[in-house]
DNA sequence: CAGAGATAGGTAGGAGTCCTAACGGCACGA
DNA sequence: TCGTGCCGTTAGGACTCCTACCTATCTCTG
């Protein structure tokens, strides 16, 4: 409860009107809403780590492990290698070589040969990796599950400002990989503006709704050529 | 680029139209739309965290020493504890104990006793860690930057919907504390429905826009009383 | 006012993350 | 055929994060 040694600037008085930013919602450049909105996407990704780390612990694993086998199950098999894997992640080949090595101890993943290129290892889950896998519980769609109540326009805004934030920042190289519809060469932004589908996708040569912009395309290829 | 050994059900062909969730984007119950919406913030708050990393290297520090140094800039005396610290990041004690240890070590942070408690300390930036915070690159500015080109409309759905839900995850004990006011015992939801400002702060007693919603208030107080 | 129990913080020890640097195997072009 | 470069691993170190366990202090109760 708030005590007498707090911030005495942090507010106004009650009944006070707010300060500026609250004479309307709509006002444009104002950077504390960004700021604002910014701490929130900070906590939510706070919260998606936590669940992260429930997820892991409850399968006595580790945050990095249960990340790799999720990717080993869903990505095709040219993304089931170390080094891409690395890159997926944002960490270097011996974090991953690392964690994999534990996964393989506790007998979850296997590697064999890649035919061609004798360098290379294809990473695989096994039968036991395939099970874990599958008693994962789907907290992502647990996640999912608490915005079902939300509003769909609400929703496409959302997704549509964060695909362009992380296209922006992967253009600016903070992540390495996003294979989302903003940041690829085949995104045509507002390609038919007005429309249910303003954008398009001009490989799949189809019109894209704000709600169909994908995160993880496959077909995804980054912009600059 | 698409090679041979891709999964072969991720995509339609090209020319025909996108799968069922394209047909409009304001259906409403679509679950892949929400799934879509996890994976966009998990994929935001991963840019963020290696943005996190790279300040703390920038200056020698670590992720978890940086926010220290930022909560102890921002936050009132009252916070400026190892034990409340710790309960903000959703980290154990110790965690945070061996963080300050290494922080005192480089002369950022001193602690005093609290007056009438003996059993607690009170963290403070020494004169070096006021330098370093400051030098700090403004990070959470330079990522709100990348938003000032987007709408104020959309901006403001976004920051309702992350703080519903993460006063929904912080309700469910998912994350230990978020001072939101979607999760404060004051906040009335659409206390004016259809008006510019429709909700409304019961302590300050004035009405709420939704963008001015606050994700970290002083005077927050969570639900339940 | 003494002692029990709760609370704040720190220490010890261990698994895991993450890095850089250096190494060995393999591919490919000069 | 011999470099040069790429793929992955190993080695070593700083740090994160945990569970115990400890001490000091506060507070409640008889």
């Amino acid at each position: 409860m708030p005590s007498g040694d707090r911030d005495p600037t942090a507010h106004p008085s009650p009944g006070e009107p707010l300060p500026h930013d609250a004479a309307t919602d709509v006002a444009p450049g104002r950077p504390d809403l960004d700021l604002r909105l910014v701490a929130a996407l900070e906590r939510t990704g706070h919260a998606l780590r936590v669940l992260l780390w429930q997820q892991a612990r409850r399968h006595g694993l580790s945050p990095i492990q249960v990340q790799l086998l999720e990717l080993l199950a869903s990505g095709p098999p040219v993304r089931r290698r170390v080094g891409v894997l690395a890159a997926d992640l944002d960490v270097r080949s011996p974090t991953v070589s690392d964690a994999v090595a534990a996964l393989k101890r506790k007998g979850l993943v296997e590697d064999v040969p890649v035919l061609g290129d004798g360098r290379m290892r294809q990473l695989d889950l096994t039968a036991d990796g395939d099970r874990v896998v599958a008693e994962l519980a789907d907290w992502h769609g647990a996640v999912a599950g608490r915005l079902e109540a939300a509003g769909a326009a609400r929703k496409a805004d959302t997704l549509e400002l964060l695909l362009d934030l992380v296209a922006s920042l992967q253009r600016d190289g903070v992540i390495t990989v996003a294979r989302t519809c903003p940041g690829c060469r085949y995104f045509v932004r507002d390609a038919a503006p007005g429309a249910d589908r303003p954008h398009r996708c001009g490989l799949l040569d189809a019109p894209l709704g704000r709600a169909d912009l994908r995160v993880d395309c496959d077909e995804h290829e980054p912009v600059v050529a």
